[in-house]
DNA sequence: CTGTTAGCGCTTTCAG
DNA sequence: CTGAAAGCGCTAACAG
């Protein structure tokens, strides 16, 4: 428990100011190349580590905005609830969290929000892109160009973007678990589909690439990729054409948590059980549903965490000079089944108000 | 984002003193239980929120002790490295988290340093309990009255010994969900045992009646429970017994790390494959088996953050006031199959080093 | 039991 | 480009 080295220390056996070696040590501008590194090597060899405590007692405040679709959308809801746990995290840090939320129906609302946004003093900006991921990429890598705001995304990308970070699920490896599962489950000798959203969106192509790979190792007689476009209709319809279309229909992998309406029909038609489905993400439709052993076995993609990682890590950016080795930041999907499902009921539990779909 | 209510602010308010403000807020004796009650109801009107950040930029620096079991046994070596991270994490705090190793072969010298230990400046002391639980429990018990340091317990615990919480797997959940895994890769018709290191450890009495709960929810011939007690010779042996004695045995459930012995065995029996086997934890020769398709699945218990998660609650328990509702914190247990077995290679990695048996 | 006060280690004006 | 100095919000001596 040695004695602490501060900034008054390194100051001192340089013969500077504290506010040099300040600035020297956060990268600002207005100090001499040669002082800098001066002061950077001192520093390492005093073993000097400045106090992230002491420094958000006096730092200006940090503010982010957190853009997301106005879905009625379960998963959105705990991805909220992540952002707003890490803001309470956060308050200590001053670092101010406003969350906006805008239609995601057309994609101009969303994209007059973004530059409304940016006219305000935010220090940076996450966004949940809306499923036209494109046009919204254009706007970000402009308004990167033009202000010096930051932008994270979280759940799926803004490719070509400029944006720091993404946070999202291991939707590769979710696809190649799903393969693994249904290997374990049905009839290696029987077809297996896959149903998505829309392959429009980037982290859905993911998962059916992982699919693919994991129907290859684990030998499954992979027939198909079906988008039901978020679209309950569209989804309770696929149901029936699917079984009409394999007879032998051994298995099915929903890469979105969109397969209630689906599943629905299945039973309908008799054929809930017979047909091995994994599913993704845990809601308490799909906790039901597990129950009835209509879905035997869901891949968690954590919503939750997601949320809450983008906050903290843009935030350690700002504040804390944080880099990023990999900016594609990939969380692991966790494999839930009959027995593991009660790990889950806190979020079942915190869902249920605000769940709709 | 509203001026932040300070201590001054209340203070204020009150026409009293910051000083009587933070010992109000802070449980400190010597206050008048008028005045506290007056306090702690403006400051919750107020809607003030107590700076963590600045109250650790002053309060005088808190001591923990970690007693560990000097085995040469990757577990531990994880819940260690959880450890030092969470000391790293708290640097700023003032917190300070020394490690202190002592074998396991006997209980004395383990009981000899706790007493040492108490002698010394620390605020409270981790412990992970060496096989002999309730040896050191009645030790713990008798310090906890002597003095005022704090105890938990990690990985497994001190039953009766009063210490303030203790942090494990969720290990009758882990034999329920390998209970589930074996009923999806073996045949249900042919019995299934499970294998443990010794019963005189609570967690693994926990695991066992988990796993018999999940045979009988999942349809399996459960046939019994075998001991190895963590001797490499014994599980190598015991393999020959179990094949000797059920001779269509379907599946087996290793409850702890040591499969690897006994796996070996199985090979070289020419059993390998043939009997569906779940293990426990990733480690470097269990990835191995793995890959081979010798282990089927295993469960991991997050070594890393059971360390990580001990030190760091007993930090804000002291330091902020954290209440624990229930003081057996379970982690969740996580399946890893093939599939996902690269997620855990930075774990796999990070033990290369010093991972031994 | 309560008040006064001197910092904890850093950041940020403001003035050179 | 650099330095002096005033705090950020809290805690803990110390004095009453």
């Amino acid at each position: 428990m040695q004695k602490k080295v501060t900034i008054y220390d390194v100051a001192k056996q340089l013969g500077i100011s504290t506010a040099t070696v300040n600035r020297a040590m956060n990268d600002k501008a207005s100090v001499s190349e040669k002082t800098r590194k001066l002061v950077m090597e001192t520093a390492q060899e005093m073993g000097y580590r400045p106090s992230k405590t002491a420094a958000s007692l006096k730092r200006n405040p940090k503010r982010i905005a957190v853009l997301l679709p106005d879905t009625v959308y379960g998963y959105l809801a705990e991805v909220e609830r992540g952002i707003r746990r890490a803001s309470d995290d956060l308050a200590d840090y001053s670092v101010y969290c406003e969350m906006f939320k805008v239609t995601a129906e057309e994609t101009r609302p969303f994209i007059d929000k973004l530059y409304e946004l940016a006219e305000q003093e935010f220090d940076g900006i996450i966004i949940l892109p809306p499923s036209n991921e494109s046009e919204v990429s254009g706007v970000v890598k402009e308004l990167r160009e033009k202000t010096d705001l930051i932008f994270a995304t979280v759940t799926s990308d803004l490719e070509g973007s400029d944006r720091l970070f993404s946070i999202q699920n291991n939707g590769r490896m979710a696809g190649k678990m799903a393969a693994e599962l249904l290997g374990m489950l049905a009839d290696r000798e029987k077809p297996v589909v896959m149903v998505t959203g829309q392959l429009t969106s980037q982290v859905h192509r993911n998962t059916v690439e992982g699919f693919r790979e994991g129907s290859e190792s684990f030998g499954l007689k992979f027939s198909g990729v079906y988008e039901h476009h978020d679209n309950l209709r569209e989804a309770y319809d696929l149901a029936k054409v699917l079984v009409d279309q394999y007879p032998d229909l051994g298995g099915i992998y929903f890469g979105t948590a969109n397969s209630v309406a689906f599943c629905k029909r299945l039973q309908e038609l008799g054929y809930a059980g017979k047909i091995s489905i994994v599913a993704s993400d845990v809601f308490p439709d799909i906790a039901a549903l597990m129950r009835e052993r209509v879905i035997k076995a869901t891949i968690f993609q954590n919503p939750f965490l997601q949320g809450r990682l983008a906050v903290r890590y843009l935030y350690e950016y700002m504040a804390e000079g944080r880099q990023f080795e990999n900016d594609v930041i990939l969380l692991d999907p966790q494999i839930v089944l009959r027995s593991n499902l009660p790990l889950y009921s806190d979020i079942l539990e915190q869902m249920k108000d605000d769940y709709i779909l």
